[in-house]
DNA sequence: TAAATGTATTCGAGCCATTCGAACAGAAGG
DNA sequence: CCTTCTGTTCGAATGGCTCGAATACATTTA
């Protein structure tokens, strides 16, 4: 374990209000009682940190209890606007989208985590298995290895320790070794792909934007059903597509 | 003053940190010396709700500064997903979009504001002047004043008293009176009207999603440029899609 | 290179706010 | 009407937050 163990002095009443926020994430609504038995804190001690976010408008009372309101949407969006990355991606990603028929996503690294920040939709496009803002395992997405493969070695060590690698299907590389010699290939083709290795039936591909550094800062990414994503479109004409779009927006966000 | 004045004893520790991401989702990133000039509170407390934030993984350390990280994106989407409203509008603001080829939004209400939860661009959709998240006053939009016309009496006027009737343009309902008739108006024909009240060279038409006792729990509009949207096509036409389409999500809700 | 300036970070101590538990109120159900 | 369950209020105590000063670190200036 390298990773920092956080601060030494943690700003526990704060912690606890993190604690009640993430619990109201996961449901519609919640009861007070309902939050008593999962937090170990009293429940006037609960009451009174609702009391506090309903006032500063983050919660919502309910007829029988509590949820978030959408002024967390709002600080959620403000703060991908203020990515530099989206604002030149999404117009980008829009018309590869309508190009492929095919649900194209810009993805960025997280904490060590894959997220997506954006996403459109084609003509054909099947439901998928991440949505915007969720925090996926770097090594399961095309996106991911994408960037992965422009990180700065130790970067990708500590990550790979911090998250180790899940399977989620037979396909996903779930060994450090397997996945660096991915990367290497990954940064001979310039393109990640994923053969449903972040579920079954699905393809995609990824390539990743990087800055003057030739770090990734991001990726771009097309996925849909494996049935149609194979062959030659798959490996060669989206390929060329991504490398496209990723140029780009690398030269968009050099020169603005 | 009828409105409550908040809780008697507030947890002070959790308003601080609530200042703190509320700053930083203005900005893309500040230094915690910024922080220390805007908020009258010693730099080592904030400081102190820095590290803790970043340690529950809200906040992320740039190399000149702090900023939130996209964990409020996550919160903000699953907030959106746990709305009723959300998925069943969706695919039917989609496919209006498509129709019309104007800017459709699904518009919910919230402690008194009118907060767009999810919009879809049509062909010719133009630059518009909301946002997903945003939250706007009630009387400035097609969507809001829809609202406002289903819900009961002492919602709305609580609600023009805590937020002024602010005038953005000169067509903008200023006057309580002036809504009190529109809002009539708007029950007459079912449909809610903005003619460059929001902003100008822009019309919005839009109406009401209601429950079953008939009381709305949001609203459908569509807007776009004033050129475009006028005559009978904006009068007759585009209220009879608006209808037909706030009906079925109506019955959507009910029967799932 | 060193000094100087402007940051961020650490730490001790005091005191105030948080926390708890218990008591109260209010709603729902039998 | 009583019982049970949930939400709300309140006093007291103590533990954590806040502050300010001191330290460390980075960046600029002479």
């Amino acid at each position: 374990m390298t990773a920092d163990s956080g601060p030494s002095r943690p700003v526990t009443t704060l912690e606890k209000a993190v604690e009640i926020v993430e619990l109201l994430k996961g449901e519609d609504e919640l009861e007070l009682r309902d939050m008593t038995t999962e937090l170990p804190y009293a429940k006037s001690t609960i009451h009174r940190h609702l009391e506090t976010l309903i006032d500063t408008g983050y919660v919502l009372r309910t007829e029988r209890g509590y949820r978030l309101s959408l002024k967390t949407l709002d600080v959620g969006i403000q703060t991908r606007r203020n990515h530099a990355l989206y604002s030149v991606a999404k117009e980008r990603v829009d018309t590869l989208a309508k190009e492929t028929g095919e649900k194209v996503w810009c993805v960025i690294e997280e904490n060590g985590m894959a997220v997506p920040i954006y996403g459109h939709s084609g003509e054909n496009t099947v439901q998928s298995n991440v949505s915007v803002g969720e925090h996926v395992p770097m090594h399961q997405m095309a996106a991911g290895k994408a960037i992965l493969a422009y990180l700065p070695d130790d970067r990708v060590e500590s990550i790979i320790e911090q998250h180790s690698l899940a399977k989620v299907t037979e396909n996903t590389i779930s060994d450090p070794e397997t996945l660096y010699e991915e990367l290497s290939r990954i940064r001979e083709k310039e393109v990640a792909f994923n053969r449903e290795e972040s579920g079954y039936r699905l393809h995609g591909a990824g390539t990743a934007v990087r800055n003057e550094e030739d770090v990734a800062i991001g990726a771009i990414s097309v996925s849909g059903p494996a049935r149609r994503l194979q062959g030659e479109l798959f490996s060669e004409e989206l390929p060329r597509q991504l490398l496209e779009i990723a140029s780009d927006i690398e030269i968009d966000l050099l020169y603005s």
